[in-house]
DNA sequence: CCTCCATTTGCAATTGCATTGCATCCCCCC
DNA sequence: GGGGGGATGCAATGCAATTGCAAATGGAGG
């Protein structure tokens, strides 16, 4: 992808979520825009050496309220944002897409399918939102 | 439920996972039987005044390595342990049980249906384990 | 162009959960 | 009765998350 365009397509993000574009934001979310997978703060903090920490938290914190990244909390540890297939809108997340984290390499992949809620909840539950998390072996490492 | 019906469960699923029925864990299993709500380590200190905590936390790492509980990660920040409706094999647990977080009073239930894994997974992916989070309202507050 | 205000950023410090080390205690086995 | 392994309790540490506050930035209005 040429860096034009990149640029255009954080451009046109932002600007789509509400959110101003500031340096830093096209920064982290150039992150999430070169590869799937879920980042947490301290990789994201690696790649961006030049970055605060605590702006990076505030950033991120920024996108999920806006709704450009969703949170992921994959057992790690840390919590890993990622950005999603379909956008989703502030305040409510309306795809159920599943998460596969790797075992192995410790990555975490956002999967490109939908996953259905179960088709009966007992009696008095009131569904809002849904979170799959798998666990296994990712193709590169199989 | 009759406190020795209760003692009797309690002693036979410590022994049925080999793990040695000391006072201590009668007490942190005992408060897991008595409701079927998942509990942090800081509820469950609270729960229990006169219990040290790190003893806590290394009963639910014992449970959970054992096949007694299994740890949810619900995103409330702590780690939340569930009794599971069907017991759960040592280092693998068989069962893709959903769990549902109720916003409103914070509570994780485990619900005793079972979830089926993506029928397809893109090509290379190896499944291994699933964890479903469910959110919304639960009975009580709906 | 300058000023004012809101947002964003950077640094410091704090909080809270998770984890480990070590000494002690208890129980089973010899 | 003594030895050894598991269990417990206390102290201390590490790491992620979070907040407070001050400085910098950018846009709106005069």
């Amino acid at each position: 992808m040429l860096a034009k365009t990149m640029n255009h397509q954080i451009l046109h993000t932002l600007e789509n979520k509400n959110v101003r574009p500031t340096p830093m934001r096209m920064l982290v979310l150039e992150q999430f825009l070169q590869n799937r997978t879920a980042r947490s703060l301290g990789e994201l903090e690696a790649a961006m050496p030049r970055a605060d920490r605590i702006t990076i938290y505030r950033t991120l914190r920024t996108f999920e309220e806006k709704g450009i990244l969703h949170a992921i909390t994959d057992g790690s540890g840390a919590t890993h944002y990622a950005l999603c297939p379909d956008a989703c809108e502030p305040e409510h997340h309306r795809e159920f897409h599943p998460h596969f984290h790797c075992i192995r390499c410790g990555r975490t992949l956002c999967l490109d399918i939908t996953t259905q809620p179960p088709a009966s909840l007992p009696g008095g539950f009131q569904l809002l939102d849904m979170e799959v998390q798998l666990k296994g072996v990712c193709p590169e490492c199989g």
